[in-house]
Order: C-alpha cells, then sequence, then structure tokens
RNA sequence: GGGCGAUUAACUCAGUGGCUAGAGUGCUACCUUCACACGGUAGAAGUCGCAGGUUCAAAUCCUGCAUCGCCCA
C-alpha cells in the first residue's frame, strides 16, 4: 500500500481527479433543508473582460478557505459563483480588438453585431474564469452560478428600477458628468484617474464693449483649455474683492503662527505676494465689480458673442488676474456659477460626442478638441489678444477605459437620488422586514453604525472594523446622486420610453396603455424639475409635454414596446451602470423577486427546494470577502440595494484582504504586466502550494508583496524582473543567459513572451511535499495492523504530549480563522504538524513501531493515524487536494480510529466534521516537561555540532538539575536516549561534571557530555555566554534601583523582574562554576 | 490639496506599553540515518525609517520629517 505513494508529492497527478470526485459526489451543492446555521458567500463577480489574475486568486482563496471551513463544521453552505458583465470594461476591449484585427469601429458593426461579438467573448472568458477558480479548488455551488446578464438577474435589475422609478428614486437631469471622447460614454468618478501633465495657462484678453473713460478696455482670464472659451457665457469678478483678499491675508498669517520654522519663508513669501496685490490688482477689480453692477458687457472674440460681466464668489481676487472666463456647459464648477445666475446668463455647449467641436464653435467647428486648442490660441495671437503664456503641470483627468483625457460634459443622463427624500423611503416594501428611512445613502451610513435590521443584524468590517467603516461612512455622508446611465450597448438597456406628446398623443397613449388598471406599467409627466405620476387616461395634462413610460416584466417589454412605439415614444438607448446590477447580486441570484416564477439554466439547482426557497434560506448572507479598493463602488450599493428591495442586508461581515503589489510595491495587474496567472504558479508548484503561500501572506491589514519572476522562453531559467535589463519597452526584459529579448504581456508578435511566476511559492510546494511524507511514514507503519479505539490508558508520555498539543492547536486555530487571521491560523497548524508531529512526535515513536513491544507498537499506531486524522482535517480548508487524496488513503489502511471514542469519518474529507478541541486531552504541566526533554535534547545536538561528532556516536549525557526536571527526564528516559542518541543518562542534583566535559547552562539545569572537550573553545564560549548574562543581570538591577520602577510600574512586572534577576544569577554561577573548572586544567 | 495606511534580519512578514524583538525564506557549517535533500541538526544575522516628546518603562502611544502605497478632490 504505502508502496503506492511516491516520495515525491507531485500535484499534477491529483488535483484533476480529486476535483472530479468533489464534483460528481456534489458535495459543494447547496440546498435549502432543516439546518438552522448556515453559512453564504456570494462572490465577488469577476467581469468577463479577462483572466483571473493573482489578486482574484487570493480572494477566491481567502472564500473557499472560510467556506470549507464552514461546511466542516456541519453549517449549510453556499457560495455562489457567477460573472459580471463589467459594460463599459467588456465593451472597450472588444471594440479594441475589433478595430485591430478588422479596422473597424462599433458603428461599423451596429448595436445587434457588437452585443453579438461581445456576448462571444463573454462566453470564452467565462469559461476560462471557471476552469481557473475550479484549477484553484473553489468549493463554488456550480449548479447555481449567475452571471449579471442572465435571465434571473435581468428582471431583479428591471424590478428595481421599476420599483425605484416608482418611488420617485430615480429621475433624469442634465448634469456635467465626465465625458470619455474616445469611447463616447459618460463615465463616473471612479472611473478617472488623476495625473499630472504638462500644459500651460494662457492668458486671454478679452474687450469690453463701450467702456466709459476710466474703466479698462479688456479684462484678462486666464485657462488652461483656451478652447472652452468659445463656450463662454460670462466673464466674473469677486462682487467683494477687497474683503476676499483680506480675508486670504487674514487666513496666510494665522498659517504662519502654527507653521514649523521650514515652512516660514514661504508663508512669509506668499503674504508678501497677496499684499502686493493691494495695490496692483485690487483698484482694477473693485473697478470692474462696480461695472458689473453698471450691466458692462464683454465682447467674446472669434465668436463675436456679447457675454455679461458677473459677480460671483468664485472668483478669486488672489490668484491671476483675479478675473474667471465662466463656461457653464464644460466645467463643473462654472456650472455651479450658473445654477446661480441662470437668470443671467446661459449654457452653451460646443462639443459633439466624439470631442469634435459643433456649430456653436463658430469658424472652429468641425474641429477636433485638440485642433480647436492651437486654433483659437492663434487666433487670439494674432488679434494680440493673447497676453502671456505660462508652462505649467496640469492635474488632468483621464478616463481608466480609454487613457483619453476626460472633458466635463452636459447630458442628459439617469441618475438614483442618494439623499434625505420627503417622506422618507420605505425599505423592504412588502415584506415582514419593512421600514422607513430618511433616505438611500442614510440607510447603508446607519447600517455601518450600529443599526440593527429587524433580524437583528449590523454591518461590520474585519480584521480592521474602524478603519473601513470610516471609508464607508465618509463616502456615503457626502450623499451624492448616482449615475446610472451610460451611452454604452453592452448592458442592460434602461426599461424606460419617452416621447414629447401633444395633450392629444398623451391621451391616446394613456387610452391604450391604462386601459386597465396595471402594476407592471408606470407613466410619468416631467415639467421642467416636477416629475408627476400618471395613473388613469384621465391625467393627462391637456397641454402634453414630456412622459416617461417605465416597464417592468422584461418577458412582455415586446408587446408593450410596440404599442409604445407606435404612439411614437423610443426607448433609451443608454444601458445601466453596472455596478447597478451587481448591487443586486446578493439577492438577485437567489431569485428575487420570486423564487417561485425565477428560471434558472438548463441543469441548474431550482429556486425551489422542498417547501423553501432559497431566497428566504440563503439571505441575508454571512461575509463578504473582496478588496477594499470596492467598498464604495460595490460594498455600499449592495448595502443599500438589499435593504432597499428585501430589508435586511446582505451580509453581516465584510472581510477585507490584502491587495497583491509585486516586488518593487507596485498593484499587481495584467495590463502592467506584472500580474501573474495562478494558473502558471499551479502548473509550477501545484494548487495547494500556491493556496498555502497565499493563506500565510494573509496577515492583517498588511498588503503583500510578490517578487516576481520570469521564466526565460530561451533557457527556461527563472529571471528576477526587479534586476532584469529592459528591452525596447517596459514590457520586455533582456533575457542575461543569452541577452535575447522577450516580453511578458504577450502581445509582441515579433519576440517569444515569458510566463511570470513567483519563487514565493516554493515554501508551499516543500510543505505540501512534507505533509505528503508524513502520511506516506504513517501509511507504512499502519499498514497490515488492524486499529481498535480504546487505547486512552495505555498511553506514553509522548502520546499524550501530541494529543495535547493537537487539543491546544485547534482551539488556536479556530481562534485565528475566526479572526481572519488565515496566516496566523495556517503558521498554527504548521507548528504543530512540522515542528511538533515530524520533528519530534514521529522521530520519537520510531523505536516503538519497530520496537518488541507489540502492545506499545499498537498504542503508538493507534496516536498515530489519529494525529494524522486531525492534521488532515485541519490542513483541508488551506490546503484541500492533497488532504483529500491522503484521506482517501489513509481511510483504507485504517478505516476506524480513534483513542478514547471511534471517531466520525465521511468519505471525503471536505464533508467530514471539523475537529474539535478536546480539553481532556490538554495536560500543560505534561507539556511542560516535555518541554525540558527537547531541552536536554537541544543541549546535546548543540554539543554535537560544537564538536562535529556524528549523530551516531553514542554520548555519556549527565544533567545537574533537581525538582521537575529530574522527574520530567526520568519520567521520559527512553526517549532521551533514543533521540538524544546516548549510551547513558544520569540525572540529579548531585550530579558531578567530568574535567573534560563539555558543558551547557539551560535555564535552572546543567548538562555535560564528558570526554569531548577542546578546552580554549569551551572556555570562550561559556564566557561569551557568561558576559551575555551579566549584562541582562545589569540592565534588570539598573532598573530595580530606579525607585520610580519599583513604585510606579504594577507589582508583577516588578515581581517578574526581580524573578528575572535571581533566575539569571543563578545561571551565571552555573557558567562560572563550569568556567573556573575549566580553568583549573 | 484632503483622508487612510506602511516603513522591524539580505528577502517576505509577525509582534495591541513590561519576555533576552520572533517566524519562514535565504546564508554558513555538518549530515545522503530505512517518510521526506521539496529533508535533518546547529549557527550567524536587527541603530525596530529619522528627530523630538509622553511614560518608571516605547518597535508599540503623541508630534514633526523622509520615503513608499492606496482612496478621494
Amino acid at each position: 500500500m504505502a508502496k503506492e505513494l511516491a516520495s515525491t508529492y507531485d500535484p499534477q497527478r491529483i488535483e484533476s481527479p480529486v476535483y472530479r470526485r468533489w464534483l460528481e459526489s456534489g458535495a459543494f451543492d447547496a440546498n435549502p433543508d432543516d439546518r438552522d446555521s448556515r453559512y453564504v458567500i456570494m462572490m465577488p463577480l469577476p467581469n468577463v473582460t479577462g483572466a483571473l489574475h493573482m489578486g482574484h486568486a487570493l480572494d477566491n482563496v481567502m472564500q473557499d478557505l472560510l467556506s470549507r471551513w464552514h461546511r466542516m463544521m456541519g453549517d449549510n453552505t453556499l457560495w455562489m459563483p457567477g460573472t459580471d458583465h463589467a459594460g463599459i470594461a467588456t465593451q472597450a476591449v472588444v471594440e479594441k480588438r475589433l478595430f485591430e484585427v478588422e479596422g473597424k469601429t462599433r458603428h461599423d458593426v451596429g448595436r445587434e453585431g457588437l452585443v453579438e461579438q461581445i456576448w462571444g467573448w463573454k462566453d470564452q472568458y467565462q469559461k476560462r474564469i471557471i476552469l481557473q477558480q475550479q484549477a484553484m479548488g473553489c468549493s463554488c455551488d456550480w449548479k447555481r452560478q449567475r452571471f449579471t446578464m442572465d435571465e434571473v438577474c435581468a428582471r431583479a435589475v428591471t424590478w428595481t428600477f421599476f420599483k425605484m422609478f416608482d418611488d420617485g428614486l430615480i429621475y433624469q437631469g442634465n448634469r456635467m458628468v465626465n465625458w470619455d471622447c474616445h469611447l463616447q460614454t459618460a463615465i463616473s468618478d471612479d472611473e478617472i484617474e488623476h495625473r499630472p501633465v504638462d500644459g500651460h495657462f494662457w492668458h486671454l484678453r478679452y474687450p469690453v464693449i463701450d467702456p466709459q473713460p476710466g474703466e479698462p478696455e479688456a479684462v484678462v482670464v486666464a485657462t488652461t483649455r483656451p478652447e472652452t472659451m468659445l463656450g463662454d457665457t460670462a466673464v466674473a469678478c469677486h462682487p467683494d474683492p477687497s474683503g476676499a483678499l483680506e480675508a486670504r491675508i487674514t487666513d496666510a498669517k494665522q498659517r504662519l503662527e502654527r507653521a514649523p520654522a521650514k515652512n516660514r519663508d514661504d508663508i512669509e513669501e506668499e503674504i508678501g505676494r497677496l499684499e502686493d496685490r493691494r495695490q496692483s490688482h485690487l483698484p482694477l477689480l473693485e473697478k470692474l465689480a462696480k461695472m458689473s453692477r453698471d450691466g458692462r458687457k464683454i465682447q467674446l472674440p472669434i465668436v463675436d458673442r456679447e457675454i455679461p460681466l458677473i459677480t460671483d464668489e468664485w472668483a478669486r481676487p488672489e490668484l491671476g488676474s483675479g478675473c474667471v472666463k465662466i463656461t457653464p456647459g464644460h466645467d463643473s464648477n462654472d456650472y455651479e456659477v450658473w445654477t446661480r445666475h441662470s437668470l443671467e446668463i446661459e449654457v452653451i455647449n460646443i462639443l459633439e460626442p466624439d470631442g469634435t467641436l459643433n456649430d456653436n464653435a463658430g469658424p472652429c467647428s468641425g474641429l477636433d478638441r485638440f485642433e480647436a486648442r492651437k486654433e483659437v490660441v492663434r487666433r487670439f495671437e494674432v488679434a494680440g489678444l493673447l497676453d502671456e503664456i505660462e508652462d505649467r503641470k496640469i492635474e488632468v483627468g483621464h478616463s481608466a477605459r480609454s487613457q483619453t483625457p476626460i472633458e466635463p460634459y452636459l447630458s442628459l443622463q439617469w441618475f438614483v437620488d442618494m439623499g434625505d427624500v420627503d417622506g422618507g423611503v420605505i425599505c423592504g416594501r412588502g415584506t415582514d422586514l419593512e421600514f422607513n428611512t430618511s433616505g438611500l445613502a442614510q440607510v447603508a451610513i446607519d447600517a455601518a453604525s450600529g443599526w440593527k435590521s429587524a433580524t437583528g443584524r449590523t454591518l461590520s468590517f474585519h480584521p480592521d472594523p474602524e478603519r473601513y467603516k470610516k471609508t464607508l461612512v465618509n463616502w456615503l455622508a457626502e450623499k451624492r446622486d448616482w449615475c446610472i446611465s451610460r451611452q454604452l450597448w453592452w448592458g442592460h438597456q434602461i426599461p424606460i420610453w419617452s416621447a414629447d406628446l401633444d395633450g392629444k398623443g398623451l391621451t391616446r397613449l394613456l387610452e391604450r396603455l391604462l386601459a386597465t388598471e396595471r402594476d407592471d406599467v408606470r407613466v410619468r409627466f416631467v415639467n421642467g424639475a416636477q416629475s408627476l405620476p400618471l395613473t388613469c387616461p384621465d391625467d393627462a395634462p391637456g397641454e402634453g409635454g414630456r412622459v416617461l413610460v417605465c416597464l417592468r416584466e422584461p418577458a412582455a417589454q415586446e408587446k408593450d414596446s410596440a404599442l409604445l412605439e407606435d404612439c411614437g415614444l423610443e426607448r433609451d438607448p443608454d444601458v445601466l451602470d453596472t455596478w447597478f446590477s451587481s448591487a443586486l447580486w446578493p439577492h438577485s441570484t437567489l431569485g428575487w423577486p420570486d423564487p417561485a416564477t425565477a428560471t434558472g439554466e438548463e441543469g441548474q439547482s431550482p429556486f425551489l427546494v422542498e417547501g423553501s426557497d432559497c431566497l428566504s434560506y440563503y439571505y441575508p448572507g454571512s461575509c463578504l470577502v473582496t478588496g477594499r479598493d470596492i467598498i464604495t463602488l460595490w460594498v455600499a450599493r449592495m448595502v443599500v440595494m438589499g435593504l432597499y428591495n428585501v430589508g435586511d442586508l446582505p451580509f453581516t461581515d465584510v472581510f477585507l484582504h490584502a491587495i497583491i503589489l509585486d516586488g518593487k510595491g507596485e498593484r499587481m495587474s495584467k495590463s502592467k504586466g506584472n500580474g501573474i496567472d495562478p494558473v502558471d504558479i499551479i502548473e509550477r508548484y501545484g494548487t495547494d502550494a500556491m493556496r498555502y503561500v497565499l493563506c500565510e501572506m494573509q496577515t492583517g491589514t498588511q498588503d503583500i508583496r510578490l517578487p516576481v519572476q520570469a521564466i526565460s522562453p530561451f533557457t527556461g531559467n527563472t529571471i528576477d524582473l526587479s534586476n532584469a535589463k529592459h528591452g525596447r519597452s517596459v514590457f520586455t526584459y533582456i533575457c542575461p543567459d543569452t541577452e535575447k529579448e522577450f516580453d511578458i504581456l504577450g502581445s509582441m508578435e515579433d519576440i517569444p513572451s515569458a510566463k511570470l511566476v513567483s519563487d514565493r511559492f516554493e515554501v508551499g510546494r516543500n510543505f505540501c511535499n512534507k505533509l505528503w511524507n508524513a502520511v506516506r511514514f504513517a501509511m507504512m507503519n499502519l499498514d497490515g495492523h488492524d486499529l481498535d479505539v480504546d487505547r486512552y490508558d495505555r498511553l506514553n508520555p509522548e502520546d499524550r504530549w501530541i494529543l495535547s498539543r493537537l487539543s491546544a492547536a485547534i482551539s488556536e486555530i479556530d481562534g485565528h480563522l475566526g479572526n481572519y487571521n488565515p496566516s496566523a491560523a495556517i503558521g498554527c497548524a504548521r507548528e504543530l504538524f512540522w515542528s511538533e508531529l515530524c520533528d519530534w512526535y514521529l522521530e520519537v515513536i520510531k523505536p516503538r513501531l519497530h520496537g518488541n513491544d507489540p502492545e506499545d507498537a499498537a498504542t503508538a499506531r493507534q496516536v498515530l493515524a489519529v494525529a494524522i486524522d486531525h492534521v488532515l482535517r485541519l490542513l483541508h480548508p488551506f490546503v484541500p487536494f492533497i488532504t483529500e487524496e491522503l484521506w482517501a488513503k489513509l481511510a483504507q489502511l485504517a478505516p476506524v480510529r480513534g483513542i478514547d471514542c471511534e471517531l466520525p469519518v465521511e468519505e471525503m474529507v471536505c464533508l467530514s466534521r471539523w475537529p474539535e478541541a478536546r480539553q481532556q486531552w490538554r495536560d500543560e504541566g505534561l507539556e511542560q516537561a516535555f518541554a525540558t526533554v527537547q531541552d536536554v535534547v537541544r543541549g546535546v545536538r548543540e554539543i554535537r555540532a560544537r564538536y562535529q561528532l556524528s549523530p551516531r556516536d553514542p554520548l555519556e549525557l549527565r544533567v545537574r538539575a533537581k525538582g521537575t526536571v529530574v522527574d520530567a527526564l526520568e519520567s521520559m528516559e527512553d526517549l532521551v536516549l533514543h533521540i538524544g542518541g546516548l549510551s547513558s543518562i544520569d540525572v540529579g542534583p548531585a550530579v558531578e561534571r567530568t574535567p573534560d566535559s563539555a558543558a551547557v547552562v539551560v535555564e535552572d539545569f546543567e548538562i555535560f557530555v564528558p570526554g569531548v572537550v577542546d578546552l580554549q573553545q569551551e572556555k570562550a564560549r561559556l564566557e561569551t555566554q557568561a558576559q551575555k548574562i551579566e549584562k541582562l543581570i545589569e540592565g534588570s538591577q539598573r532598573k530595580l534601583e530606579n525607585e520610580n520602577f519599583v513604585t510606579r510600574a504594577k507589582p508583577e512586572v516588578v515581581e517578574k523582574e526581580r524573578q528575572q534577576v535571581s533566575d539569571l544569577e543563578g545561571q551565571l554561577a552555573m557558567l562560572q562554576q563550569n568556567i573556573s573548572a575549566l580553568g583549573e586544567q
């Protein structure tokens, strides 16, 4: 039997068959049953843009660890997998490819054609992602996996949109959005990356119309985007320039008082500059403020438009000329100014969606925005109106998707009202949990701040509760409305049809649509900022106007939409922000709004199981496992939507794990070229090796640094990328052995690409091999013997010791896992398995297993089987494949195992019981005695190493000791003899050292090995040790002589210090005795 | 610019005011002993980023600085 086990663990051979066994046996299937304890994790859905990287691997491994742990503890465990359509990201990659491969844009292939291509892409990557996750050993319920655009999720999206529309929480409005001219869509604030770029500050001169005597003939404004002047509709100066400037000066002076010396020069200089402006700028600004009040106008060059001079506090007298141009259509601050002056000034849009200028741009129309910039500057120069050009670093927002500069752009968008609402918002309408809250953001703030749901649930973050609660609450507290529309083709199309209808058309629409009372159609009439629900044909306002119709059922849309289009309405072409559907993930996947009518894919588990349904059984869930980067994007929104739709929290715990960085401390990502594919690690080191290391690295709040190497495509050697020379780009390197160039993105056609790996994972591979071999050792010894389960009263001290340690380790591991500290948990398991079981217990029992006392051998085998059994159970959630494989082997040789009762054994370890810490196995006195034995053995080994004695040379050992040390050594004499390689051992208070003895002083006893001593070396070594101890004594005594310490420190601390001095003095005395004994030679 | 965090051995990290500051990797020496050389035994290795402060006592708390990262504007 044992011969079947190779002497080296080969993960490739076992991983696929083991995973297949799990799937075939339905081990991960989750269905409602009569268990009260359940554990639910909703996977943070990876998007189908591309394959998974190491960051996903960590996220998945953490979820699997918790799922497997809870499954073994007997919880009804659901880990829901799935993927996200990731609207903008996926459409962007497919569009990019379309252009690269076929030279076409999305407009060439049309909406349907593009969406079809994206579905193809999605199928390909979804498959790849699932294979990656299965290779990692993920124990998800694949029979319930969802995609954010499948039927169940799509229904949840339209239902939610409909509900919010009905509640007046969704509105359409003109807003300044971040426009991506390349992708031609609005993107959220979160999708912008701010980068400093080299730019200029252009000072432009605008002529004043009919200046009165003494008034300036022009005003000067400065801008980094001169082309926007074409859309200027005013110039502003401060209403009280003098007051504002004085306020700045006062402020600077206050800062000066508090500032550290080194910053003072700068602040003083600033004050000087500000004070100078009293003379240089104030008189003019005061005049301009007056001119504004007099209604003086400005002639805007190029487009020759007359625009007003207004006063607004946005103009800052301490900066530039003190005047500022106002472009409400293309700057969010200026838009704010417009909201305060909407009667005096207008909004002009000069931009087409593709970034070229429209007819409002006059002579510049048709030019690209950057060409227009040059043209505007040229024309100002020619006209003599260009004052000055400053070079300046400018922060420019770039689209994270297309990497092109973002344009502020005024457009009609859909929003979710996150703020407080008159009359409040009803959460969980129609459920038992229904409650009222002031607004959507507020309900999530409350949830993170101690509010309890009707089922008593609160939200908490781990492992650092305060820190991330703050992140969430601070972000939500802004209560900014959520722009949910995206000008894309890939995603959930907004279920709204709209038109501007006259009174007759409106009546006709309502008569046809609302002839009977319907709960799946909502109509709203929009008049300016007002939005009124229309519920029956009689409601139709006679004058007509803009009407919005929302349909709830995706299935019914075909029939209704024909009617709506017949009445002249058009469906909104936009799709919803991806996060809208992912926010629903924890309940949409379970069949919300109605599991009874939810339909999954063919072959999937049903939403209804024997009188129970998934939604009511598995919602609310347990834990969300993710990185801190999406707390605001996703966590907050899931909380909001869960509370709004269902009335309870989607989860109670949020486990925020580390972010994976490369060797230079940069965040790992595929696009940066430092990303590792987990499958490459799995192929090289094995899945369990990868999992082991990821668990070990997940400590607390510390991000994970993973030095990356490339495998040279020329030699197969690994190359450390932090030292390697780059080739012609940052993504290519030079192989040091061959001087040839390779790339790491796999996107350069003319050079070979290299796989990325990290030698960090060797640790995990070694661990697995050790585990494999320890079990192999056990197999060899269990083979051919039957076990009984009742030998508790025949145990040797080492047997009781390992059981005691086992029990202690179980409690500790439970504690660490409960605190979301996988590193501490696996460290503890490793210590137990490697340093205690392998290094000591296995070594100690070898002579018993082969000895001539069959009963004693049987006892050792018994304990060995129990120890291996428990270690496999304990390690399973961390390293599932190898433990499952070894569990099967163990079952063949030792189907019945236990030491005081028979252990319950399932066919597979993944469904077996998690071990319980057995208080009756703990024996701390014995552990203390065993520690003494270990000290003695280590002392002997030290002497062996020092004098280069072979481990096989039998040594004579004398130990001068008393009390418990003597008892310990006497009770475990055989063990010490064997493991120390000793011929004899003599223990007692009166033991004498022979003059030629090597000595080791440990705590309160002395170890002598006669006949081996090198006088010089021995003396030198003892003296070094004595000096060290003297120093320690000195330090402690200094403390004790300090009266403050003795009187003010806690008494137990003082007592401990005294005890230490006395212990150390004892040690020193022993050392000195030995030194002088040597001196007598 | 605002907020959050990090800085401990060559490397990756533990260390929640009082242990002689630890682990793993790597390094050095010895050992191919019948589970494992992906192993065993032993050893060397630290100005706890810098400067102040609080305290009887600081890697740990406070302030400032430096460097790096993340989030937000």
